[in-house]
DNA sequence: CTTTACCTTTACGTAAACGTAAGGCATCGA
DNA sequence: TCGATGCCTTACGTTTACGTAAAGGTAAAG
Protein backbone atom coordinates (compact mmCIF):
# COMPACT_ATOMS: atom_id res chain seq x y z
CA UNK A 1 0.00 0.00 0.00
CA UNK A 2 2.73 2.73 0.81
CA UNK A 3 4.46 0.96 -2.49
CA UNK A 4 1.71 1.98 -4.98
CA UNK A 5 2.05 4.68 -7.44
CA UNK A 6 -0.37 7.15 -5.88
CA UNK A 7 1.21 6.93 -2.63
CA UNK A 8 4.73 7.47 -3.73
CA UNK A 9 3.35 10.48 -5.71
CA UNK A 10 1.53 12.29 -2.74
CA UNK A 11 5.40 11.18 -0.69
CA UNK A 12 6.42 13.35 -3.39
CA UNK A 13 4.39 16.66 -3.38
CA UNK A 14 2.09 17.65 -6.04
CA UNK A 15 3.60 17.17 -9.78
CA UNK A 16 2.76 19.75 -13.00
CA UNK A 17 2.56 19.03 -17.12
CA UNK A 18 4.04 21.23 -18.81
CA UNK A 19 1.11 22.97 -19.56
CA UNK A 20 0.66 23.43 -16.28
CA UNK A 21 2.79 25.56 -15.64
CA UNK A 22 3.02 27.19 -18.88
CA UNK A 23 -0.59 28.39 -18.14
CA UNK A 24 0.69 29.02 -14.42
CA UNK A 25 3.89 31.54 -15.27
CA UNK A 26 2.20 33.14 -18.78
CA UNK A 27 5.09 31.18 -21.05
CA UNK A 28 4.81 29.08 -24.13
CA UNK A 29 5.55 25.31 -23.72
CA UNK A 30 8.27 25.64 -26.02
CA UNK A 31 9.88 27.72 -24.26
CA UNK A 32 9.87 25.17 -20.89
CA UNK A 33 11.16 22.37 -23.79
CA UNK A 34 14.32 25.43 -24.65
CA UNK A 35 15.13 25.70 -20.63
CA UNK A 36 15.73 22.39 -20.59
CA UNK A 37 17.69 21.83 -24.20
CA UNK A 38 19.80 24.83 -22.09
CA UNK A 39 20.45 22.57 -19.02
CA UNK A 40 18.18 24.66 -16.91
CA UNK A 41 15.92 21.67 -16.03
CA UNK A 42 15.22 18.00 -16.08
CA UNK A 43 11.86 17.17 -15.32
CA UNK A 44 11.39 13.39 -15.13
CA UNK A 45 9.49 11.47 -17.94
CA UNK A 46 6.34 9.53 -17.47
CA UNK A 47 6.66 7.52 -20.51
CA UNK A 48 7.28 10.09 -22.81
CA UNK A 49 5.57 13.21 -21.30
CA UNK A 50 7.62 15.29 -18.62
CA UNK A 51 6.37 15.51 -14.76
CA UNK A 52 7.64 18.50 -12.93
CA UNK A 53 7.87 18.67 -9.21
CA UNK A 54 8.22 21.23 -7.10
CA UNK A 55 11.55 21.71 -7.50
CA UNK A 56 11.20 22.13 -11.12
CA UNK A 57 8.73 24.75 -10.63
CA UNK A 58 10.84 26.62 -8.25
CA UNK A 59 13.63 26.75 -10.67
CA UNK A 60 11.54 27.71 -13.08
CA UNK A 61 10.75 30.92 -10.95
CA UNK A 62 14.19 31.37 -10.98
CA UNK A 63 14.89 31.12 -14.42
CA UNK A 64 11.69 33.63 -14.98
CA UNK A 65 13.47 36.44 -12.34
CA UNK A 66 16.40 36.01 -14.01
CA UNK A 67 15.17 36.81 -17.44
CA UNK A 68 13.22 39.82 -15.83
CA UNK A 69 16.59 41.32 -14.93
CA UNK A 70 17.90 41.08 -18.24
CA UNK A 71 20.03 38.36 -17.21
CA UNK A 72 20.79 35.39 -20.24
CA UNK A 73 20.23 31.59 -20.11
CA UNK A 74 23.38 30.96 -19.52
CA UNK A 75 24.21 33.62 -16.34
CA UNK A 76 20.74 32.35 -15.13
CA UNK A 77 22.44 28.56 -15.02
CA UNK A 78 24.81 30.11 -13.09
CA UNK A 79 23.29 31.78 -10.18
CA UNK A 80 20.86 28.57 -9.89
CA UNK A 81 24.36 27.02 -9.94
CA UNK A 82 25.21 28.76 -6.81
CA UNK A 83 22.07 27.95 -4.89
CA UNK A 84 22.00 24.23 -5.01
CA UNK A 85 25.88 23.29 -5.68
CA UNK A 86 27.87 24.08 -2.84
CA UNK A 87 31.32 22.98 -2.90
CA UNK A 88 33.05 21.32 -0.18
CA UNK A 89 36.63 22.04 -0.89
CA UNK A 90 38.41 24.73 0.02
CA UNK A 91 39.56 25.81 -3.11
CA UNK A 92 36.41 25.52 -4.74
CA UNK A 93 34.85 27.82 -1.92
CA UNK A 94 37.19 30.55 -2.32
CA UNK A 95 36.28 30.37 -6.13
CA UNK A 96 32.23 30.29 -5.34
CA UNK A 97 32.23 33.04 -2.89
CA UNK A 98 34.47 35.12 -5.58
CA UNK A 99 31.42 34.63 -8.00
CA UNK A 100 28.85 34.88 -5.82
CA UNK A 101 30.94 38.68 -4.94
CA UNK A 102 30.54 39.16 -8.84
CA UNK A 103 26.75 38.68 -9.41
CA UNK A 104 26.26 40.91 -6.16
CA UNK A 105 28.07 43.51 -7.56
CA UNK A 106 26.34 43.41 -10.86
CA UNK A 107 22.82 43.53 -8.84
CA UNK A 108 23.99 46.30 -6.76
CA UNK A 109 25.03 48.26 -10.08
CA UNK A 110 21.60 47.43 -11.55
CA UNK A 111 19.82 48.65 -8.29
CA UNK A 112 21.85 51.94 -8.56
CA UNK A 113 20.87 52.16 -12.11
CA UNK A 114 17.35 51.70 -11.24
CA UNK A 115 16.94 53.60 -8.13
CA UNK A 116 18.52 56.99 -11.05
CA UNK A 117 15.89 55.76 -13.65
CA UNK A 118 13.00 56.18 -11.06
CA UNK A 119 14.13 59.36 -9.88
CA UNK A 120 14.26 60.65 -13.53
CA UNK A 121 10.60 59.37 -14.14
CA UNK A 122 9.48 60.84 -11.29
CA UNK A 123 11.07 64.33 -12.20
CA UNK A 124 9.44 63.80 -15.59
CA UNK A 125 5.97 62.75 -14.30
CA UNK A 126 5.86 65.57 -12.16
CA UNK A 127 6.48 68.17 -15.31
CA UNK A 128 3.36 66.61 -16.57
CA UNK A 129 1.33 67.28 -13.67
CA UNK A 130 2.07 70.14 -13.60
CA UNK A 131 1.28 71.05 -17.23
CA UNK A 132 -2.30 69.06 -17.11
CA UNK A 133 -3.19 71.34 -13.95
CA UNK A 134 -1.93 74.39 -15.61
CA UNK A 135 -4.34 73.04 -19.05
CA UNK A 136 -7.11 72.32 -16.91
CA UNK A 137 -6.66 75.71 -14.97
CA UNK A 138 -7.38 77.99 -18.26
CA UNK A 139 -10.28 75.89 -19.49
CA UNK B 1 35.81 87.08 -33.87
CA UNK B 2 32.80 85.26 -32.05
CA UNK B 3 31.65 83.88 -34.79
CA UNK B 4 35.33 81.89 -35.63
CA UNK B 5 34.68 78.21 -35.95
CA UNK B 6 36.98 77.90 -32.71
CA UNK B 7 34.02 79.99 -31.21
CA UNK B 8 31.12 78.40 -31.80
CA UNK B 9 32.40 75.29 -31.18
CA UNK B 10 33.46 76.54 -27.37
CA UNK B 11 29.78 77.71 -26.77
CA UNK B 12 28.31 74.41 -28.04
CA UNK B 13 30.48 73.21 -25.74
CA UNK B 14 33.16 69.76 -26.06
CA UNK B 15 32.32 67.63 -28.93
CA UNK B 16 33.68 63.60 -29.02
CA UNK B 17 34.74 61.44 -32.09
CA UNK B 18 33.08 58.22 -32.54
CA UNK B 19 36.20 56.42 -31.33
CA UNK B 20 36.45 58.72 -28.06
CA UNK B 21 32.85 57.48 -26.85
CA UNK B 22 33.42 54.17 -27.71
CA UNK B 23 36.84 54.03 -25.44
CA UNK B 24 35.31 56.11 -23.10
CA UNK B 25 32.30 53.41 -22.76
CA UNK B 26 34.27 50.69 -23.64
CA UNK B 27 31.99 49.66 -26.27
CA UNK B 28 33.00 49.82 -30.02
CA UNK B 29 31.79 51.93 -32.51
CA UNK B 30 30.12 49.63 -34.68
CA UNK B 31 27.13 49.74 -31.66
CA UNK B 32 27.39 53.32 -31.83
CA UNK B 33 26.63 53.49 -35.25
CA UNK B 34 24.35 50.44 -34.34
CA UNK B 35 22.28 52.91 -32.36
CA UNK B 36 22.07 55.37 -34.99
CA UNK B 37 20.53 52.97 -37.20
CA UNK B 38 18.00 52.40 -34.59
CA UNK B 39 16.99 55.87 -34.29
CA UNK B 40 18.83 56.28 -30.85
CA UNK B 41 21.24 58.65 -31.49
CA UNK B 42 21.11 61.41 -34.37
CA UNK B 43 25.27 63.48 -34.55
CA UNK B 44 25.58 66.18 -36.10
CA UNK B 45 28.33 65.62 -39.35
CA UNK B 46 31.73 67.57 -40.25
CA UNK B 47 31.65 66.28 -43.69
CA UNK B 48 31.24 62.71 -43.64
CA UNK B 49 32.41 62.28 -39.51
CA UNK B 50 30.21 62.27 -36.74
CA UNK B 51 30.23 65.00 -34.18
CA UNK B 52 28.69 63.88 -31.19
CA UNK B 53 27.53 66.81 -28.68
CA UNK B 54 26.99 66.16 -24.84
CA UNK B 55 23.95 66.00 -25.51
CA UNK B 56 24.49 62.68 -27.75
CA UNK B 57 26.87 61.29 -25.08
CA UNK B 58 23.98 61.73 -22.25
CA UNK B 59 21.68 59.77 -24.77
CA UNK B 60 24.60 57.16 -24.65
CA UNK B 61 24.59 57.04 -21.26
CA UNK B 62 20.84 56.26 -21.10
CA UNK B 63 21.30 53.64 -23.76
CA UNK B 64 23.93 51.89 -22.01
CA UNK B 65 22.01 52.54 -18.84
CA UNK B 66 19.22 50.67 -20.24
CA UNK B 67 21.09 47.70 -21.43
CA UNK B 68 22.31 47.05 -17.82
CA UNK B 69 18.44 46.71 -17.03
CA UNK B 70 17.91 44.09 -19.78
CA UNK B 71 15.86 46.37 -22.19
CA UNK B 72 15.90 46.16 -25.37
CA UNK B 73 16.89 48.80 -27.70
CA UNK B 74 13.50 49.68 -28.87
CA UNK B 75 12.52 50.10 -24.87
CA UNK B 76 15.46 52.26 -23.94
CA UNK B 77 14.08 54.37 -27.37
CA UNK B 78 10.74 54.73 -25.45
CA UNK B 79 12.33 55.58 -22.27
CA UNK B 80 14.66 58.37 -24.26
CA UNK B 81 11.35 59.63 -25.72
CA UNK B 82 9.76 59.80 -22.34
CA UNK B 83 12.51 62.11 -21.41
CA UNK B 84 12.55 64.77 -23.96
CA UNK B 85 9.87 64.47 -26.06
CA UNK B 86 7.01 66.28 -23.64
CA UNK B 87 3.67 66.65 -25.22
CA UNK B 88 1.63 69.41 -24.60
CA UNK B 89 -1.74 68.52 -25.18
CA UNK B 90 -4.20 66.62 -22.59
CA UNK B 91 -4.90 63.67 -24.25
CA UNK B 92 -1.36 63.15 -25.16
CA UNK B 93 0.11 63.62 -21.20
CA UNK B 94 -2.71 61.41 -20.35
CA UNK B 95 -1.19 58.81 -22.51
CA UNK B 96 1.92 59.70 -21.38
CA UNK B 97 1.63 59.70 -17.86
CA UNK B 98 0.12 55.60 -18.55
CA UNK B 99 3.72 54.94 -20.22
CA UNK B 100 5.57 56.41 -17.09
CA UNK B 101 3.78 54.32 -14.92
CA UNK B 102 4.32 51.34 -16.84
CA UNK B 103 8.04 51.68 -17.35
CA UNK B 104 8.04 52.56 -13.15
CA UNK B 105 5.64 49.14 -12.36
CA UNK B 106 8.59 47.36 -14.04
CA UNK B 107 11.24 48.91 -12.72
CA UNK B 108 9.73 48.20 -9.28
CA UNK B 109 9.28 45.03 -10.01
CA UNK B 110 12.95 44.60 -10.72
CA UNK B 111 13.71 46.00 -7.91
CA UNK B 112 12.09 43.87 -5.97
CA UNK B 113 13.75 40.59 -7.78
CA UNK B 114 17.00 42.10 -6.87
CA UNK B 115 16.06 42.30 -3.74
CA UNK B 116 15.10 39.06 -3.08
CA UNK B 117 18.16 37.62 -4.84
CA UNK B 118 20.61 39.67 -3.33
CA UNK B 119 19.05 38.31 0.00
CA UNK B 120 19.33 34.68 -1.65
CA UNK B 121 22.76 35.25 -2.28
CA UNK B 122 23.53 36.58 1.09
CA UNK B 123 22.27 33.04 2.76
CA UNK B 124 24.16 31.26 0.29
CA UNK B 125 27.58 33.39 1.30
CA UNK B 126 26.89 32.77 4.55
CA UNK B 127 26.82 29.14 4.52
CA UNK B 128 30.00 29.33 2.22
CA UNK B 129 31.92 30.89 4.96
CA UNK B 130 30.56 28.79 7.47
CA UNK B 131 31.89 25.23 5.64
CA UNK B 132 35.18 27.61 5.50
CA UNK B 133 35.38 28.26 8.63
CA UNK B 134 34.85 24.62 9.73
CA UNK B 135 37.60 23.69 7.03
CA UNK B 136 39.74 26.12 8.80
CA UNK B 137 39.41 24.86 11.93
CA UNK B 138 40.00 21.18 11.30
CA UNK B 139 43.10 21.67 9.65
C1' DC C 1 55.86 60.15 -49.90
C1' DT C 2 54.33 56.67 -47.31
C1' DT C 3 52.88 54.76 -43.04
C1' DT C 4 49.66 55.26 -39.25
C1' DA C 5 45.51 56.40 -37.36
C1' DC C 6 41.34 57.70 -37.88
C1' DC C 7 36.92 57.95 -40.42
C1' DT C 8 33.28 56.19 -43.75
C1' DT C 9 29.73 52.74 -46.10
C1' DT C 10 28.07 48.18 -47.41
C1' DA C 11 27.22 43.72 -46.34
C1' DC C 12 27.44 39.06 -44.86
C1' DG C 13 27.88 36.26 -40.40
C1' DT C 14 26.46 34.96 -35.72
C1' DA C 15 24.61 33.85 -30.97
C1' DA C 16 20.52 33.90 -28.15
C1' DA C 17 15.85 32.82 -27.38
C1' DC C 18 12.49 31.35 -28.75
C1' DG C 19 8.14 31.04 -32.73
C1' DT C 20 5.97 28.15 -35.71
C1' DA C 21 4.72 24.48 -38.29
C1' DA C 22 4.72 19.45 -39.38
C1' DG C 23 3.89 14.87 -38.27
C1' DG C 24 2.72 11.44 -35.03
C1' DC C 25 1.28 8.73 -30.43
C1' DA C 26 -2.18 8.46 -26.53
C1' DT C 27 -6.39 9.06 -24.08
C1' DC C 28 -10.87 10.55 -22.96
C1' DG C 29 -15.76 11.99 -23.32
C1' DA C 30 -19.82 11.76 -26.58
C1' DT D 1 -15.43 5.02 -33.09
C1' DC D 2 -14.36 9.68 -33.61
C1' DG D 3 -12.90 14.10 -32.74
C1' DA D 4 -10.79 16.92 -29.31
C1' DT D 5 -7.02 17.48 -26.29
C1' DG D 6 -2.48 17.10 -24.79
C1' DC D 7 1.88 15.22 -25.18
C1' DC D 8 6.09 14.33 -27.98
C1' DT D 9 10.21 15.20 -31.48
C1' DT D 10 12.38 17.36 -35.41
C1' DA D 11 13.45 21.20 -37.81
C1' DC D 12 13.39 25.42 -40.21
C1' DG D 13 12.31 30.55 -39.48
C1' DT D 14 12.79 35.02 -36.99
C1' DT D 15 14.28 38.98 -34.20
C1' DT D 16 17.81 41.45 -31.72
C1' DA D 17 22.24 43.27 -31.30
C1' DC D 18 25.79 43.53 -32.74
C1' DG D 19 30.84 41.17 -34.91
C1' DT D 20 33.67 41.12 -38.67
C1' DA D 21 35.58 41.85 -42.92
C1' DA D 22 36.09 44.51 -47.24
C1' DA D 23 37.11 48.55 -49.66
C1' DG D 24 38.03 52.98 -49.60
C1' DG D 25 38.70 58.54 -48.24
C1' DT D 26 41.58 61.97 -45.18
C1' DA D 27 45.09 63.93 -42.45
C1' DA D 28 49.08 64.27 -39.55
C1' DA D 29 53.79 62.29 -38.62
C1' DG D 30 58.17 60.45 -39.91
Amino acid sequence: MSGSAAAIEHEAGETYSITELAREFDITTRAIRFYEDQGLLAPERRGQARIYAQRDRTRLKLILRGKRLGFSLAEVAEIIELYDNQPGETGQLDFFLSKIADRRNLLEQQREDIAITLDELEIVEARCRERLAELRSKS
